[in-house]
DNA sequence: TTGCTTACTTACTAGTAAGTAAGTACGTTT
DNA sequence: AAACGTACTTACTTACTAGTAAGTAAGCAA
């Protein structure tokens, strides 16, 4: 196991990963094929095959993937030291970003349509990932709300919950609309949760 | 054209809509085929052909038809004559019904994730259906507020879009995870709309 | 009774899907 | 130099997809 040979083979997994998960957020995980990955990186699709032996797997990978991206992001020093206000801004950056390059949903909004039709392995990871976001912005709301910058009633984990739910609809929104019926929801959501009423 | 030949055939034509309806909100338009629904009626898959010629032709028929319910439903004389909470409420039902019934999503939360693999007329058949419903909705919250039971802030259309896309998202969170998430989010965005600051 | 329509079935095409088995080129290890 | 592991390709199987063309049984209409 040389550096190199990991190295090469680091990459064309990172690029098969980048590629399905971007295959996954643009048209659903049931609406690409190892032929399509194969064509983006000029290979054979059973190299594919090689890397990830089912597609299950490859959609585990991706999934689980953007679990340590979140565990990471989280606790970045740039993250950490904000305050609850900014922490959500900053969340609400990542999802604006998801909109602004490509037309692409959120990891909730593009499975959870086809959801009954995914492994089992895939669905619950689904459901961890979606848990830990969810509790982490519960938390952000609950600090927002006892510093007095956020207002809302109800238990921050409900409200999280509703705050994600919008933010996975407004994706969708933007795709079957235009980024401007995007910007309207989420500043209905902002107002309603940063200005005293 | 016999009564008897075009019953026949509204039954037939009817029970494939039906169907293709059901099998596309609970699984999403690109996971269910011919033959499913071939399968459910007992009979072979060109027979779907026969009265849907293409996917697509299914499709536009399954999205117009629920906006021809749309537009009996909200000018029904039990619809009209209700109060804008009422009406609210009666939305709500109807969503509700979806998440106890089975595990299905809405029009606009089954075809969002698939969006850019379906056929134009399909796209903008969807469009026009969330178009028309944001508009309802609007009106509703637009009376609503004036009559002083709904409170919210920002243009009624605005507010409508985030209601309806707070729903969408709902639904689908009932189907990962399970009605209770649902009836949470549910309750949290009418605690809001309903409840005086 | 002949012809036409409706609602199918049978039999097919062409394309794509996931997945596998065997082979190969190349670099590393021993 | 021989053996091995990595990262593929080639060639294949099985299964399913949408869609079409031709045929047919039953009913109705002139």
């Amino acid at each position: 196991m040389s550096a190199q040979a990991t190295s090469s083979a680091y990459d064309t997994r990172t690029r098969i990963l980048d590629l399905g998960e971007q295959f996954m957020l643009a048209r659903g995980f049931n609406a690409f094929s190892y032929q399509h990955i194969a064509k983006e990186l000029e290979v054979k699709p059973a190299a594919i095959h090689y890397h990830f032996p089912s597609k299950e797997d490859l959609g585990v990978a991706i999934i689980r993937r953007q679990l340590n991206r979140l565990h990471k992001w989280r606790g970045l020093p740039r993250v950490t030291e904000l305050t609850p206000t900014q922490q959500f801004d900053a969340l609400l950056e990542v999802y604006h970003g998801r909109v602004t390059e490509r037309q692409q949903v959120c990891f909730f909004g593009a499975l959870a349509a086809d959801f009954q039709t995914l492994p089992e392995a895939m669905q619950q990871e689904l459901r961890t990932f979606t848990t830990e976001l969810t509790e982490w912005v519960a938390g952000v709301l609950a600090a927002g709300r006892e510093a007095g910058t956020m207002h809302f009633r109800g238990h921050p984990v409900s409200k999280a919950s509703q705050v994600l739910t919008t933010l996975a609809g407004a994706l969708q929104v933007a795709r079957v609309y235009d980024a401007r019926q995007y910007e309207r929801i989420v500043a209905q959501l902002r107002t309603e949760l940063l200005e005293p009423a």
